[in-house]
DNA sequence: TATGGGATTCGC
DNA sequence: CGAATCCCATAC
């Protein structure tokens, strides 16, 4: 079952940023079928949130994605060469969005594979921002696109609901300028799964 | 138009 | 730990 809008317009984007931990990420690149499960998110709220693009509101032709509807693909090149994607949350107007960090891969692992040029070691295929984009064939092309469409990438129902002390909740990474913000625990992983990313200071189990 | 930095990754 | 690599936002 593909995820309707529904499940991206609350305005509770911790609460979205959870529930995304086991949700079936599914991509269709010129006829190569992909799919994982998330096993990490990171919440970025603006406008409150320095570490966001849109802190303040601000809107620039790249931020202009992240004030579409709920649902909305946002992806960003980083370092002029890795495609971060992001989920667009809250009703339209409000910029929440939530970086995926991480996936386990499902389906097309060969595909994966092809993509990333490594064979070993399996997990390292896909447990970073910048490494399951590649692996999943996440591009620019795919920036403002409708998550509940299937069609190029979109998201499904996938594993039961994570309990409370399943998940792990800790800082972001990456926070060298965001000031205070920094050291908001925003961000959510699978506990004890092989394919997260960077371990970082853990703040809080099950919550 | 010119400049500086970045929600990363990989190799040394 | 440091380079790669170039887009984007900002300042001029």
């Amino acid at each position: 079952m593909i995820l309707n809008r529904d499940f991206y317009e609350s305005i509770n984007i911790l609460e979205i940023s959870k529930s995304l931990l086991g949700k079936k990420l599914c991509t269709n690149i010129e006829g190569n079928y992909c799919s994982g499960y998330i096993v990490e998110t990171e919440a970025y709220k603006a406008p409150e949130d320095k570490a966001s693009h849109a802190y303040m509101n601000k809107l620039t032709p790249r931020t202009a994605t992240m004030f579409s509807q709920a649902g909305t693909a946002y992806v960003y090149i980083i370092y002029g060469t890795f495609h971060l994607f992001n989920i667009i949350t809250a009703p339209e107007g409000i910029p929440h969005c939530i970086l995926i960090r991480a996936v386990q891969p499902i389906e097309g692992v060969d595909i994966m594979i092809g993509r990333r040029g490594i064979m070993s070691p399996a997990h390292k295929l896909t447990n970073g921002p910048g490494k399951f984009s590649i692996a999943m064939g996440i591009n620019k092309n795919l920036n403002g696109t409708d998550l509940t469409i299937p069609d190029g990438i979109w998201l499904e129902e996938g594993l039961p609901q994570c309990k409370a002390d399943e998940i792990v909740i800790g800082p972001r990474v990456g926070m060298s300028t965001a000031g205070e913000s920094s050291n908001w625990p925003f961000r959510f992983r699978i506990k004890d799964n092989q394919w997260t990313s960077k371990p970082d200071k853990v703040w809080y189990e099950g919550f």
